[in-house]
DNA sequence: CGTTAGGGCGCTATCGCCCTAACGGTGCTATAGT
C-alpha cells in the first residue's frame, strides 16, 4: 500500500517526515512501538493516519485536556469527523452517548484517570481496538510515579484488552525512561524507532550569579535585549506573577504569566495569545509547554533550572521549532538549589503521615469495618495530604492488596506500610539525584551540546557554529536589531550621534 | 533558600513587631436529572 498516498489524500502532505513512516509501517504490521520522534516532527501523524486506515477504533491517551480538544478540533478541520475525547468537558449525557457507541469512532481520545472507570473498560471489552497509543508517553514516568498513579495502570488495562498494537510516543525520554515505559506497558515485544534529541539551532547559555537580584536585574537585561517571542521559566507561581509585573514596569510590553493556579478560560487566552503573536513573552511554570504548537519561539529562559535534563531539554524544545537560529539561556545561583529539593519532599506522603495513616487502617480493621469514601476523606484531612500524595497512597494500598474490594487486610498493614516507606524513600534518592546531575551540568566545563547528548547516549557528530557558551558563541545574532541599534546609539556622545547619522543617513 | 501567614506578646495596641512554621510545581475526576 502506498502510505504516501493516503497521507496526502487524507492530511494533504505530499511526503513523511523522518520517523513518521517508519513508525506507521510499524503500527500497520501489528507491533507494538516505542517511538521517540523531535518536537516539531508531527507525531500525531503517526497514530492517525494509520487509525485512519486500521479495522476498528484507536483509543489515544492523552495528559491534558486541551491537547485532547486541540487535536479533535484539528481532525475535525480537516474533515476527519469520527473522533471525539471523552473527559470530564462532557456532560453525562453527551458521556453516555459517546461509550455506547464507540466502535462508530475512528480515534478517541481519553485521560487516564477516565480510562479506569468501569463503564468505560466495560464498553472498551465489547469492540475492537486498532490501536492503544500513549501520547506523551514519557508522563508514564514522569508523573506516574508520584501524582498520577493511573498511568501504572495502563499495563494492566492493555492486557484485559487483549493487547492491541500499542505506541508509546514522546518527544524525550532517556534510556532509562524508554526502559520504564516499556515495563509499566508491559509490552512482550516492542520495535523501537527512537531518532536524536539534539538541536543542532538552538544555543545554549549559563550564567552563574552571585545572588537573586543580581540575577533579576541581568534578566530585565536580556529581555530588553533578545530577539521575542521567548519563554521564561520559574518554579514557583509566584516568581512568575511577580517578574511578569516586574518587565512590564520596566517598559516591557505584551508580557503575560501563566500557571496551574490560573483558570481554564485564562490558560486557553494566554496560550492562543501567545500562539497568535499578540503576546511576545511569556513567564510561566512548567504547566506551560505541553501542546503549545508554536514556530518561531526565538529563546527559553530559564530563572530556575528544572528538576531534571529530561525537563529542560524539552522546555528549551519549545525554542526554534522552525528551524531559525534560537537562544536558550540558563540563570544559576547557589541559592536555587534548594527550592527543587524541598519540593520533592513535600510531593509525596512522609513518614509521620503514614504512621497516622497505619493507625487509622489498624483501628478501621480491629471494629471490622469496611474502608469507604468517607475514610478517604478523613485520612486526607487528618494527615494533610495532598491530593497527589493521596492518590499515591490509594493506588500503593490497593495494589499491595491492604485493600481490597472494601475489605482491610489487618495482616498486611504494618509490612505494606513499611514498603511504601520504602518505595518513597527509593523515588526521592532517586529524584535528588537528577536534580544532582542537573546541578552537574550546570557547573561543568565542557561543551553543554555534548554533555546533553551524552546523558541521552548520544554523540555529538557536527558541532554547529553557534553551539554554547563553553565553545563559543556569538551573541549578537539573537539580538534584538532595533534595541541593539539604539543601544550603541545610547553610548556615543551627541556629536558622535549626528555624526553617525550623517554617514548612515538615518 | 526566601517569602509569607499566623500567633504571641507588650502592656497606651481592633496596633506593630518578632518569631516560627509552612510552603514552594506538574492534572485528572465527579456514573444524577430538568
Amino acid at each position: 500500500m502506498k502510505l504516501e498516498k493516503e497521507l496526502y489524500k487524507i492530511f494533504g502532505y505530499k511526503i513523511f517526515r523522518p520517523g513518521q513512516k517508519e513508525v506507521i509501517e510499524s503500527l500497520m504490521n501489528g507491533d507494538n512501538v516505542l517511538a521517540m520522534l523531535p518536537t516539531g516532527t508531527g507525531k500525531s501523524i503517526c497514530f492517525q493516519l494509520p487509525a485512519l486506515l486500521l479495522q476498528g477504533t484507536a483509543i489515544v491517551v492523552s495528559p491534558l485536556l486541551s491537547l485532547m480538544e486541540d487535536q479533535v478540533q484539528q481532525l475535525r478541520s480537516q474533515g476527519i469527523k469520527k473522533v471525539a475525547a471523552i473527559n470530564s468537558f462532557l456532560t453525562f449525557h453527551e458521556k453516555k452517548m459517546i461509550v455506547n457507541q464507540l466502535e462508530r469512532y475512528d480515534i478517541v481520545y481519553i485521560s487516564p484517570e477516565s480510562l479506569m472507570s468501569n463503564t468505560i473498560i466495560g464498553a472498551l471489552s465489547s469492540i475492537q481496538i486498532s490501536l492503544f497509543v500513549i501520547d506523551e508517553a514519557h508522563c508514564i514516568s514522569q508523573w506516574g510515579h508520584d501524582f498520577r498513579t493511573d498511568y501504572l495502570k495502563l499495563g494492566e488495562l492493555w492486557e484485559r484488552l487483549n493487547q492491541p498494537p500499542c505506541l508509546a510516543i514522546t518527544a524525550t525520554a532517556t534510556k532509562e525512561v524508554q526502559r520504564d515505559i516499556v515495563q509499566q506497558l508491559r509490552l512482550p515485544d516492542v520495535t523501537t524507532h527512537v531518532y536524536s534529541v539534539h538541536r543542532p539551532n538552538i544555543a545554549l547559555q549559563i550564567e552563574n550569579y552571585s545572588d537573586i537580584d543580581e540575577k533579576i536585574i541581568n534578566l530585565i537585561k536580556w529581555v530588553k535585549k533578545l530577539k521575542g517571542p521567548g519563554l521564561i521559566y520559574f518554579s514557583s507561581r509566584v516568581w512568575a506573577e511577580n517578574m511578569a509585573a516586574r518587565l512590564q514596569n520596566e517598559g516591557i510590553h505584551n508580557v503575560a504569566f501563566y500557571h496551574g493556579g490560573l483558570d481554564n478560560e485564562d490558560r486557553l487566552l494566554i496560550q492562543q495569545q501567545f500562539i497568535n503573536g499578540q503576546l511576545d513573552i511569556v513567564c510561566c511554570t512548567n504547566a506551560f509547554g505541553m501542546g503549545i504548537n508554536k514556530n518561531n519561539v526565538r529563546y527559553v529562559i530559564h530563572f530556575h533550572f528544572p528538576q531534571h535534563m529530561e525537563a529542560y531539554i524539552q522546555e528549551i524544545g519549545r525554542a526554534g521549532r522552525d528551524g531559525e537560529n534560537s537562544f536558550a539561556l540558563l540563570m544559576y545561583c547557589d541559592e536555587d538549589r534548594f527550592l527543587p529539593l524541598s519540593l520533592i519532599e513535600h510531593e509525596l506522603p512522609s513518614r509521620k503521615q503514614l504512621d497516622g495513616v497505619k493507625k487509622y487502617l489498624e483501628m478501621l480493621a480491629v471494629s471490622n469495618l469496611l474502608f469507604t469514601n468517607d475514610d478517604v476523606i478523613n485520612i486526607q484531612a487528618q494527615m494533610g495530604l495532598s491530593e497527589g500524595a493521596l492518590r499515591f497512597l490509594l493506588f500503593h494500598l490497593e495494589e499491595q492488596k491492604v485493600i481490597d474490594q472494601s475489605h482491610i487486610k489487618k495482616q498486611a498493614i504494618s509490612n505494606t506500610i513499611n514498603s511504601i516507606k520504602q518505595i518513597i524513600e527509593n523515588r526521592l534518592n532517586k529524584k535528588i539525584n537528577k536534580i544532582h546531575e542537573m546541578v552537574d551540568f550546570i557547573n561543568s566545563e565542557t561543551c553543554r551540546r555534548m554533555y546533553y547528548l551524552t546523558y541521552f547516549d548520544e554523540k555529538l557528530l557536527e558541532k554547529p557554529e553557534s553551539c554554547c557558551d563553553q565553545c563559543g558563541l556569538s551573541i549578537e545574532s539573537y539580538m534584538n536589531d532595533n534595541i541593539h541599534q539604539s543601544n550603541q546609539l545610547q553610548k556615543l556622545l551627541p556629536w558622535e550621534q549626528e555624526l553617525m547619522q550623517i554617514f548612515h543617513q538615518k
